[in-house]
This record gives structure tokens, C-alpha cells and sequence, in this order.
DNA sequence: GCAACCTTGACACGATCGTGTTAAGCTTTG
DNA sequence: CAAAGCTTAACACGATCGTGTCAAGGTTGC
């Protein structure tokens, strides 16, 4: 008989069921469900619950903002747009002029992209 | 004389004066000033916030998500803490077995660390 | 079969976000 | 120097977030 229920879940991570509900309508859990609809919080669900309060209370930070964030690492094209805004025009970085800006930003962009591919297994990535 | 006022900003962006200012106050732009505390909004500025506005239509989120996104982007901690968050016991990804799954982690970890670091320039990348 | 527990849905309410507006005080300009 | 424009600070207000609570109904356990 593997995971807690909402109940047992609210009482060791610190969360009320209310808010381990909303917290899932946030996109930020998902716990397994019983057959009749009952949800079910395996070990990896409640440490993943713990750690978020650390996060928020650590980084100050919002449960909406801690979703949006999911999204930017999740979603290739808002990551991408984003990226690109932050780094648009700002005043150059030192050491890169404007001849090499364009490259620059195109090299960290292929960075980024090749980095969301987890690695073909059976045989550590190094050569 | 390079630079609009504020007004002319607001005219030209679409944005209202109040929110330009709001806007820098949630740390999204920082116009120059002149001597005397004036904004000056240069053409990086006005394009910034042309893009911004098209930022948060189409990806129906909201100016403080951007600027969340802006902390998790250039907070190496926070990306660090946030990016380790969303991996934590999800149900791992196939090709990556548990073995592997901490080198996994752990190599992502440096190649992001790694990416935040500019060209250091007058000589290509490339060796 | 009844008590205890779960589920979804809704109302409530303070806190924060996004925005407008207004006030009081400098600065620039004609 | 007066009009027009900028700056910060503050009040106001609807919308959303984060949370509690309550209601109506299904499920589980003894």
C-alpha cells in the first residue's frame, strides 16, 4: 500500500489539503489517483512537496511564479522568446562588441537547445 | 540628441508613462537618465518594449512572470534550485535509467553553469 | 449501514498586481 | 517668469493569487 492520502500528505509536508489541491490545479503536482478518484502521494510527491516550501520561503518567491517558470523550462518557444527579450539591446556586455554580439547570441541559442535533449543511454555520454 | 521623454515613449510604445515606470521598477527596462533624473528612452529601450507588449499577448502571462523569469534566468542559485525542482522524482524520462539519472542531472547542472559565461572576444570561439 | 474520508465547486477575504489619477515639487523652454 | 513637462509618492480600484471554509455527494472501513 504505496502513498498517503490528501490528509496524511497535508500532515507531514506542511501544506493544507486545500492548498495541495490548488497546487495541482497549478500544474505544479501531479499525484497518482485511486481508481475512484481518490489522489495518492507516493514519497517523490512529498519530498517534491517539502522542497517547494524551502524554494518559495528560500527565493521568496510565488507558487504562480515558481508555474511560470515550469512553463519557461517546459515550453521551447516561450523559453526562446523570453531569452531572446532579456537579452535584447541591453548595453553590450564587456568584452563582446558588436561585431561578434550576433554570433554570440545565436551560439548560446543553439546552447540552449541542443541542452533539452536528455542524453541516448547505455553508455556514459562520454566518448 | 539620441533619447525620447517619457511621453514620447508612452506615444510611440503604446504603453502609459505610469506604466513605463512601473515597468522599471519591476527591474524589466532601465532608461538612462539625464543629469537631472530625466528618463531618456533610447531606440533599444522603445524596441524592448514594442516586444514586451507582444511577449505577454501571446503567451497570455503577466509582467511580474516576466520578471520572474528575468531572476530565474540571470540568479544562478535560483535557476540552479528551480531547475532542480521541476526534475525532481517525476517519473524519470525514457533512455535515462536510475544509474544514469544522477550524471544526467549533474552534467546539465555544469553545462548550464558553463553557458552564462560571455565570449571572451577578438578571437572566434572556435580554437 | 454509519462514521470517517475523499472529491469537486463555490463563497469569502486579505494581499498583491496592474493601472489611472492626483499632488507637490523641480527643470526646461519660449 | 510662466507654461509645459518630468520626478517621486500616494490613494484608489478592479482582477488575480493564496487560503480557509462550507456544501453536496460518492467511497471506504469496520
Amino acid at each position: 500500500m504505496e502513498g498517503l492520502t490528501i490528509n496524511e500528505a497535508a500532515e507531514t509536508t506542511g501544506w493544507s489539503p486545500r492548498m495541495l489541491r490548488y497546487i495541482e490545479s497549478a500544474g505544479l503536482i501531479e499525484p497518482l489517483r485511486t481508481p475512484k478518484g481518490y489522489r495518492i502521494f507516493g514519497p517523490g510527491e512529498l519530498q517534491r512537496l517539502r522542497t517547494l516550501r524551502e524554494l518559495l520561503a528560500r527565493f521568496d518567491c510565488a507558487l504562480s511564479d515558481v508555474a511560470f517558470a515550469k512553463r519557461h523550462t517546459s515550453d521551447p518557444e516561450l523559453r526562446a522568446a523570453l531569452d531572446h527579450w532579456f537579452v535584447e539591446r541591453p548595453r553590450l556586455p564587456e568584452g563582446v562588441d558588436s561585431g561578434n554580439w550576433l554570433s554570440w547570441e545565436q551560439q548560446k541559442h543553439q546552447r540552449l537547445l541542443a541542452m533539452d535533449t536528455p542524453p541516448r543511454l547505455t553508455e556514459t555520454t562520454a566518448a
